[in-house]
DNA sequence: ATTTTTACATACGGTTCGTATGTGAATTGA
DNA sequence: TCAATTCACATACGAACCGTATGTAAAAAT
């Protein structure tokens, strides 16, 4: 095995730096989380950090890219695993609502995310997830199944109600028994778009 | 006029602190907002802040709570205005996603609230609004007009698009033609819950 | 009238962030 | 091969902020 180069060297301590502040963020928040701490848990210094990352917000950055870029991939999947279409939409918003469940998603892609980092249509990682989402109903639409209603509008409130069926399920004191009224309810207000019922 | 007493100063201290919060969080944002400056604006020390609110989060709590329960009010007026039942349900839900057009609304409630209080939902202010969507909801199943799910799932859910499409609206570029993309989404997913469409 | 309470101010310590500077190893070029 | 240079990261420093501990003067209670 060949010495290490200094680039690959560098890429393993933006790994270790992102691993370590997902860790943080996750279990503290964002504003919570210290860079002193988290750096050091990870065997380096701040030094560090705003070397890689230019400050604490792009590390922030950088580990939302990577859930999203996960959960998106994870959506995608179950869709494509039943088969698209409306069947695919339903298992996309369940999948979507098991995901919320983490509080790593919930604390740093659904909330401090969008409070520090802002619009999160606007991010590098374009919310892979919600693009996902956009595709399917664009299925849906061409096959004529879909009210005439902005498709990515549709996209957004539909991925709002599952975070907030996450949300509610996640803080309740019996997640099996809410969890199934929430997906139940899910299905209801998504069955809106459809033309026919 | 009689002196004042007591408690009558101790409310007006209050009431002051709440408008330099409101200001502060509105324009700086919660996390960039200084105690110091805002305390100083109002004529106050943070003495007064922490006397009064605990902690930063205290005074936090209570502008969103203020700004909230306004937010309720209003969305309550306008389902009464529209005569409730089917009507209403959708007038709430529209009024509600307007107001998301305030910068004071957008930045203070929707983004920095669930960021650094938690979960919506869990707001007394949120309470009171969930109350009064599952009073409207159950008018509507007792006509028959609501498919068989459980009613305080889709309330909260209903609640949850709504504060969805607002934030998306409150982070938009172009918030005029969002808001009616928003509003067209809101109608067609809560259309979900009618057993006939 | 004296004592007690309390609403708020003042003072202080600890923590955190961002920058400015230092350093040793990897890279480059002759 | 070896000196010069780059650069990834560490260390040092200053400023800002939060929360608490303590002080105080006025209102309230006895």
């Amino acid at each position: 095995m060949p010495a290490k180069t200094r680039a690959e060297k560098m890429e393993e301590t933006r790994i270790k730096l992102i691993a370590a502040g997902r860790k943080a963020f996750g279990e503290k928040g964002y504003a919570a989380a210290s860079m002193d701490e988290l750096t050091a848990g990870a065997g380096l210094t701040r030094g560090a950090l705003y070397h890689n990352f230019g400050d604490k917000r792009g590390l922030l950055a950088a580990v939302v890219d990577q859930i999203d870029s996960a959960m998106a991939q994870k959506a995608k999947d179950a869709g494509a695993a039943a088969g698209g279409g409306w069947d695919g939409l339903v298992a996309e918003g369940r999948t979507y609502i098991e995901l919320a469940l983490e509080p790593e998603v919930q604390r740093i892609v659904l909330l401090d995310g969008p409070a520090f980092l802002g619009d999160p249509s606007q991010w590098p990682s374009q919310n892979r997830c919600l693009q996902a989402t956009i595709k399917t109903l664009k299925d849906l639409y061409d096959q004529g199944a879909i009210k005439p209603v902005d498709i990515e509008a549709l996209a957004r409130l539909l991925n709002g109600v599952a975070l907030n069926a996450a949300l509610w399920v996640a803080t309740s004191d019996d997640p099996q028994t809410t969890l199934r009224k929430a997906i139940d309810a899910f299905e209801c207000l998504a069955s809106g778009v459809l033309t026919k019922s």
